[in-house]
DNA sequence: ATCCCGACCT
DNA sequence: AGGTCGGGAT
């Protein structure tokens, strides 16, 4: 048997009832205090999974709050104007837009396909539209402690440092489900990954956190708090993500409008034959129109173009 | 500049 | 497997 990185050489420490048990009464102890781990309400806990997913979380409670206040039910959410959803989402820069239509539609589709009640597995999960396999564990684990280990850039770090496990999925995956104890999973995951939020930062804090794991830790022990690479992402500034946002915010204070006079509003340097001119607007409002965010009409009679948020 | 509790489509 | 998706905070 060849010695992939999957299978290499990392072992969990043999005392692991007291690696789990250090963990969870460190988290018990003391913890942030946010809203949502005051709830085990499946869709509110779906809302701040997916506002959080790449925003930070002090800047998460407040449209957390208010959004919920808006539409506290999927039966609310599922009933409202796609372009309402999507205007709360920029309203309190949140991000990927495309997460609010995700959003909007997995309210949908627990409506139509589960009677308004959320499945309560990993696997069931997954199906609703933007839930994948961390936030499926997550939803699951959270509302109804009925979760597998979630694997996120948190735990991964941790058990990278801890263990030394191997920079591979397959490795973590299997790693993190050892070492959860069997149906704690609410605890377990919300611990370990405050852990990771907490302590086992990009730049660690492993006295002043008070981590539980220190005498077990490798990376304590050797004072190499190397992590895996987290992809870096280009720049924003200049970037087709920044003017899609502006083509949203823009589009929010028209009830349409035509496609140069929308070009100028988003980008100064905006020549309707230019580098940024209509070829180059009609391609951006075609991915946004593919990603359900935005609804475009051709006029025969004046050979207008118009661009409008879609409902 | 870098960070931030992933998922989707091809 | 790789490319794409926002934007505020630090």
């Amino acid at each position: 048997m060849s010695d992939t990185a999957a299978d290499s050489a990392w072992r969990l420490p043999d005392d692991r009832e007291a690696v789990r048990a250090a963990l969870i009464e460190w988290y018990e102890d003391d913890h942030r205090d946010y809203p949502w781990r005051r709830t085990d309400d499946p869709y509110e806990i779906l809302v701040s999974e997916v506002m959080s997913q790449q925003t930070q979380l002090d800047r998460v409670v407040a449209a957390w709050e208010e959004f919920l206040e808006r539409w506290p039910t999927t039966a609310d959410l599922a009933a409202a104007d796609r372009a309402d959803v999507v205007g709360f989402w920029t309203d309190h820069s949140l991000g990927y837009n495309n997460r609010a239509k995700y959003l909007h539609e997995a309210a949908r589709q627990v409506e139509s396909e589960y009677g308004g009640d959320f499945p309560e597995t990993p696997d069931e999960l997954q199906e609703l539209m933007g839930v994948g396999p961390y936030t499926a564990n997550a939803v699951a684990s959270f509302a109804f402690n009925n979760g597998d280990a979630v694997v996120d850039t948190n735990v991964k770090r941790v058990l990278y440092r801890a263990f030394d496990v191997p920079d591979d999925d397959e490795a973590f995956e299997e790693a993190a489900q050892e070492l959860m104890p069997e149906g704690r999973s609410r605890v377990w995951n919300n611990a370990i990954m405050e852990l990771g939020g907490v302590a086992c930062e990009q730049t660690p804090k492993c006295d002043g956190a008070g981590c539980p794991w220190r005498e077990w830790c490798d990376a304590y022990a050797s004072g190499d708090f190397t992590a895996p690479d987290v992809p870096t992402q280009p720049s924003f500034e200049g970037s087709r993500r920044q003017f899609r946002g502006r083509v949203i915010g823009t589009l929010r204070e028209y009830d349409e409008l035509e496609l140069d006079a929308l070009g100028h509003r988003i980008r100064v340097d905006y020549a309707p034959d230019g580098e940024y001119g209509r070829e180059w607007l009609e391609g951006l409002l075609s991915d946004l129109e593919d990603d359900g965010l935005v609804e475009t009409d051709e006029r025969d009679e004046d050979d207008e173009f118009v661009a409008r948020l879609r409902r």
